[in-house]
RNA sequence: GGGAGCAUAGCUCAGUUGGUUCAGAGCACCUGCCUUACAAGCAGGGGGUCACAGGUUCGACUCCUGUUGCUCCCACCA
């Protein structure tokens, strides 16, 4: 069989993926088995791949792959989330594109055109993550707007209604003028600006020559001004107390007010208090019962408050008022200022603080359990470093405003009566019983209701995700959810700690009453090498399609996992995933090797190759043990690491060598099957971590059946191993780098055999793997010896001395400078030991196993002193 | 302003209960090899006062305190 020496995952990823498919591998339907589940952080609907789901998505595979070969029944649920805001300002984007405006059309031409998009865009970032190789149960993908979700968030919603836990308010929120939506305190994004801070004159309403000097870095909202304060205890403001000044422009007399909120030492150190338009003016303005003038439109243009400013944007009113206020020689002064503005995250608008309507959910008592659970391990969070910052939030839970003025999304299942009043239902038909009931009117029809306009928030639907996926809202009791809920582990970036996580956690506790998974393991951030978030707007995240088509999918799997330690950012390397890519072709090369070689059954198995089966096979076994313990504790990039050593370190550079035969030699039938025992392990090892070159090499391995998978097969079991096989080992290599230092220093060719003399003593390991360091050394013959012998190159390991003879005479200058120079460092290190040994505090305290440890080292100096001075001396 | 975290080789990062598995990996670098599996490779090598200053201890990269620098989260800046 003729083996390229490159390995080309082209057609073997693709090839593999369609049999895994065809085969139904991924599904995953309840059975006798220990459920193992995962559920997909969605992905935006219409979004692309970008290196964070790369980096998550790879996690999960492992996890479930690895799952799937340990017995468990895996079940691994995929889908996407309707991202309400994110998918909205898309469509208006687009239809911009084609000049049509939102405001236009009607909420339902706005759906069609919205859900065109998504059946257009929608589901891309899933096939994308069939190339990364993600092995999710497709029969299951859902979608947080499809029916079955979209009916439990309804229920949902009409069942924390009726249990008196949602409500209505006016709260000041978060107004993000340009996608005309409240949004969360958490999509809110503060930057540092350059703006200017105004110093206003208020004129006193009894006094016109005297005024108070307001300062403010927003002249516009003067308009809404309906008091000024100052500190009481501000002897220089003194002169206001009690009394009324007068608006700039607008005219208009205001008290002043008083409360120590004011800070004496800002600016001059009177305030203006405008209660629509500031979070703090607000509770002023509820604390002293002031009237708020609300003076913007929801576009971020003034409205009829704005007075000659009316229908202008906020920014333009600034800058008019600001030569206004200065002709009318009511402006003090103007300074430059830095303060933190408030942007949207979505369309990076500045957010304006705005009164209004909102829909709520009481955070308070709901809570609770998921509180708990967090800090009772009952869900580990994985790294245990966020459980401070979970429980920081918790603590300070506040009511979660879950309405949002967008069409795309679940409309509020709230329906306004003709008379005030509303009901809540979770159909019209059960709305329209209710509001006769409520109205005692039989007449009433569905033409008499007005649903509420706004939608719900994107979590309130995924924070049902690990139950809703299961159907478990709608159908509590149905088989799926009895079987796979609670899942097991959970894989999602920190930043969604809050959003998400804590939030499912609670959903969980209130629908299931128990936790909705037992792990969360927090992936870092992927960062730039300059440490910046990698994002779409910044142009500085590699495409991960290409990144697969050019190092291959396991290559990027493995280029992440590498540098993917829990909780900690990871600062994206390109020669991470150049290191993956050359290690599936590490073994692919290993595999040409292997297969290459041809078996005559006639000749026996050599002694040197049985030494390395036993040898590799301990070692096998004890790279299992490190592996296993990896995973138990969530390390995975130490996991990952530990199998690659294990492969190219162990088995290809050691192993390998050891029983590879010479140059067109036939190896025997023993050695060979062994061999590829070993090989077939090790690919179902690192089968989790790449998938498709462990399948692409088991397959070819040996004989196999249509219908078989190396990702149906088992996980080689951790089994006892031998920690003496591995010492001896670890010394013989020590003497093979040896010799192979001294053959590059002495320009020994590899191909020139030489012959290595042993003097042994007491310290010598009794087993010296002789044959293989023979074989690995090219030596023709290894003799023990009780005399140095004449003309040799000679080094020490450890303690036991060894021999190459030399033809050309050995520079005896060179040899006594470098034993002198050894001789020195090994004496500095006896002493510090003895210094440790002849201190009686230490004896006295430290444990048996660090003294002994300590005897050891001496004994082994003393010894090694012994050797080099006898060595010098016989120069 | 409140909270959390980080600082180890030129770079990206491991380092688990304080003690030879402790100063390590990969990349980069230097030297020598196109040795018939692999130059995406092989062999060998250099490189670190573990941010700084104290303290606890027989013993500190590891624990404590302080300093400096950076990051994140929360609150918020008229």
């Amino acid at each position: 069989m003729e083996i390229a020496s490159k390995y080309s995952p082209e057609q073997i990823e693709k090839k593999w993926y369609d049999y895994w498919m065809r085969h139904n591998f991924f599904r995953s339907t309840p059975d006798e088995r220990e459920p193992y589940t995962i559920v997909i952080p969605p992905p935006n609907v219409t979004g692309v791949l970008h290196m964070g789901h790369m980096l998550n998505n790879t996690l999960q595979d492992v996890f479930i792959r690895r799952a799937r070969m340990t017995g468990k029944n895996a079940c691994w649920v995929p889908g996407t989330d309707h991202a309400s805001i994110a998918t909205e300002a898309k469509v208006v984007a687009k239809l911009a594109e084609d000049g049509i405006k939102k405001s236009d059309l009607t909420r339902e031409q706005f759906l069609k055109h919205a859900w065109d998009w998504t059946y257009k865009h929608g589901g891309i970032i899933l096939e994308q993550l069939k190339k990364l190789g993600a092995s999710c149960d497709w029969e299951r993908t859902c979608f947080t707007m499809d029916e079955k979700r979209s009916q439990s968030v309804l229920k949902v919603f009409v069942d924390l209604y009726n249990k008196g836990l949602i409500y209505r308010g006016v709260r000041m929120v978060n107004w993000d003028p340009g996608a005309q939506t409240a949004i969360s305190d958490e999509e809110v994004n503060y930057k540092e600006q350059q703006g200017k801070l105004y110093y206003l004159r208020y004129q006193l309403a009894d006094d016109p020559k005297r005024y108070a000097v307001v300062a403010t870095t927003r002249p516009e909202t003067i308009l809404g001004d309906t008091a000024v304060c100052i500190n009481p205890n501000d002897p220089k403001n003194a002169y206001l107390k009690g009394k009324k000044v007068i608006v700039p422009i607008a005219n208009k007399e205001i008290p002043v007010i008083e409360d120590e909120y004011v800070d004496i030492e800002f600016g001059t150190g009177v305030l203006k208090v405008t209660p629509a338009h500031d979070v703090n003016d607000y509770m002023l303005g509820e604390k002293y019962h002031l009237e708020s003038i609300d003076i913007f439109n929801d576009d971020g243009t003034l409205n009829e408050h704005g007075l000659q400013y009316a229908e202008m944007d906020r920014f333009e009113v600034r800058k008019k008022i600001e030569k206004d206020l200065e002709e009318a020689g009511l402006m003090e002064k103007v300074e430059p200022y830095t303060n933190s503005v408030g942007f949207s995250e979505r369309t990076d608008v500045p957010i304006e603080p705005k009164l209004s309507m909102q829909w709520f959910l009481k955070m308070g008592k709901i809570s609770e359990p998921a509180f708990m659970s967090v800090m009772d391990d009952v869900v580990k969070l994985h790294p245990a470093k966020f459980k401070n910052t979970y429980r920081h939030w918790m603590e300070s839970i506040k009511d979660w405003c879950i309405s949002r003025q967008l069409w795309w999304g679940h409309r509020i299942p709230a329906y306004y009566l003709p008379e005030g009043g509303y009901v809540v239902a979770e159909t019209d038909e059960k709305a329209l019983e209710l509001a006769r009931q409520k109205t005692e009117n039989n007449n009433l029809s569905m033409a008499d209701l007005r649903q509420d306009e706004d939608c719900l928030d994107t979590w309130f639907s995924s924070w049902l995700w690990p139950i809703s996926v299961f159907d478990g809202i709608n159908e509590p009791c149905n088989k799926d959810i009895a079987y796979y809920y609670p899942t097991n582990d959970l894989v999602t970036a920190p930043e969604i700690l809050f959003f998400w996580v804590a939030r499912m956690i609670i959903a969980g506790y209130e629908y299931r009453d128990d936790k909705p998974f037992k792990n969360v393991y927090l992936t870092g951030i992927v960062r730039d090498k300059q440490g910046r978030k990698m994002s779409k707007s910044l142009g500085n995240s590699p495409d991960p399609i290409e990144l697969m088509d050019q190092y291959s999918a396991d290559g990027v799997r493995m280029g992440m996992l590498l540098c993917s330690s829990a909780g900690n950012d990871i600062l994206f390397d390109l020669s991470q995933v150049e290191l993956g890519r050359n290690f599936c072709n590490k073994i692919w090369n290993a595999f040409r090797l292997v297969k290459g070689w041809q078996v005559d059954e006639t000749i026996e198995q050599p002694d040197s190759s049985a030494t390395a089966i036993t040898w590799f096979s301990n070692k096998l076994q004890s790279a299992l043990a490190e592996i296993e313990d990896h995973f138990e504790k969530y390390r995975i990039s130490d996991a990952m690491m530990s199998s690659y050593k294990l492969m190219w370190d162990d088995f290809c550079s050691w192993y390998l060598e050891m029983i590879k035969p010479g140059y067109q030699q036939p190896i025997d039938q023993k050695t060979l099957q062994t061999t590829i025992d070993f090989f077939d392990r090790l690919t179902r090892i690192l089968h989790p971590f790449m998938p498709f070159l462990t399948e692409e090499i088991w397959q070819l391995l040996q004989p196999r059946n249509v219908g078989e998978s190396i990702m149906i097969s088992e996980m080689p079991e951790k089994n006892s191993f031998d920690e003496k096989i591995l010492k001896a080992f670890d010394f013989a290599s020590e003497v093979i780098i040896a010799i192979r230092a001294q053959r590059a220093k002495r320009n020994i060719l590899n191909k020139e055999q030489i012959e290595l003399f042993i003097k042994k003593n007491e310290e010598t390991p009794q087993t010296l793997f002789d044959g293989i360091v023979a074989k690995l050394c090219n030596i023709g013959n290894i003799a023990y010896i009780d005399e140095k012998p004449e003309n040799c190159a000679s080094f020490i390991v450890r303690s036991t001395e060894f021999f190459i003879p030399m033809e050309e005479n050995v520079n005896k200058e060179e040899e006594r400078a470098k034993l002198q120079k050894e001789l020195d460092y090994t004496r500095g290190f006896l002493d510090g030991v003895l210094k440790k040994l002849n201190n009686e505090r230490f004896v006295g305290n430290a444990p048996e196993k660090v003294l002994e440890g300590e005897r050891k080292k001496k004994a082994d100096a003393e010894a090694r002193i012994t050797v080099i001075e006898e060595q010098l001396k016989s120069l």
